[in-house]
DNA sequence: TTGGAATGTCAACAAGACTGACTTAAACTG
DNA sequence: CAGTTTAAGTCAGTCTTGTTGACATTCCAA
């Protein structure tokens, strides 16, 4: 009784409307922020978003077939497609016809597509370097947390597949 | 020099360019997560995510300017002047003249908008309370100090005014 | 070996962002 | 009062990125 008062009373206040209307918004404008520098970089280089992201996660998981990268991107094939074949043509990607299976292409990045990743990379880990500084270890460990059960199930599978590949 | 060795051998660990890796990685596929449930109610409708954002906006904080709107949102004003002449023509905001300045338009939802701001609100806020309460409230002062501090200053200014003026 | 399933490609289209040029009306200022 | 600035809206054109639909190639299993 005393706990049911002290959860309706104090601990669940977190979970009031206005409480997840501000976290709606800052999600919004924190998502912003997130995206804005690799952005202004990609505006220079008639790139864009879609291509971040595919160097993004061919770098990480370099031989990657195209099928796998859709369902981790989430997009049609036509549109990755179209997003791959500007980065195969300009020698950011190379994309190699599969040995077993000859229907599958497997997708690494070039020195020049390892670049520009990286200079992408750098620029976003920087901004996030700094907001994690800022908020301290606990706040970072709370955020990871409340990321992950935001996901769809799916995606957190391939999230938590893609952390288990590396360290 | 003790605690500098602790700092680097322990506290800075969620610095690392891995973890900052799987903070963005994260990011990424939340904001999939936190967009999904309104999407799927705005492509029955033939309106999407960018009338969601104008009706929200206009919802917390009725009587707002276009130009308001525009600073927040973040967009030009042709873009968002193509959302706003359908979600007027469909009868779900109203703009009227400015009392003081007749230059300015005041926007406000109709009760028709209000209605559909609701579903799309409640529809969100439903995936964001069940994160909440599976991370619990400490994880969730950590996931909105992350946000603050990742976001530009002038969005932060902003979103800082929005919460001053409700609770 | 033939028909279906899987993989990837091409073409056409729509939403939503952008720029730039322009109009209208109202407000401000010298 | 004349001229400038500001707020809003419009028109035209472009770009990115998503969508469907049709199609070629390859693999596999009946």
């Amino acid at each position: 009784m005393a706990e049911s008062q002290n959860l309706q009373g104090e601990t669940l206040l977190y979970l009031t409307d206005e409480q997840l209307r501000q976290g709606i918004e800052a999600m919004f404008f924190a998502y912003r922020g997130f995206t804005d520098d690799p952005d202004r970089i990609l505006a220079g280089l008639s790139y864009g978003r879609a291509h971040h992201r595919a160097l993004h996660f061919i770098n990480c998981a370099p031989g990657t077939t195209v099928n796998n990268l859709l369902s981790i991107l989430g997009v049609t094939k036509q549109s990755l497609n179209r997003v791959l074949r500007t980065l195969v043509e300009d020698g950011l990607v190379e994309s190699r016809v599969g040995r077993n299976d000859k229907r599958e292409r497997h997708l690494y990045l070039t020195e020049a597509g390892a670049a520009l990743e990286r200079d992408l990379s750098d620029a976003q880990r920087a901004r996030m370097r700094a907001a994690y500084r800022q908020a301290g270890p606990e706040a970072v460990a709370g955020f990871r947390k409340v990321l992950e059960a935001m996901m769809d199930p799916d995606m957190r599978r391939a999230y938590q597949k893609l952390r288990e590949g590396r360290g």
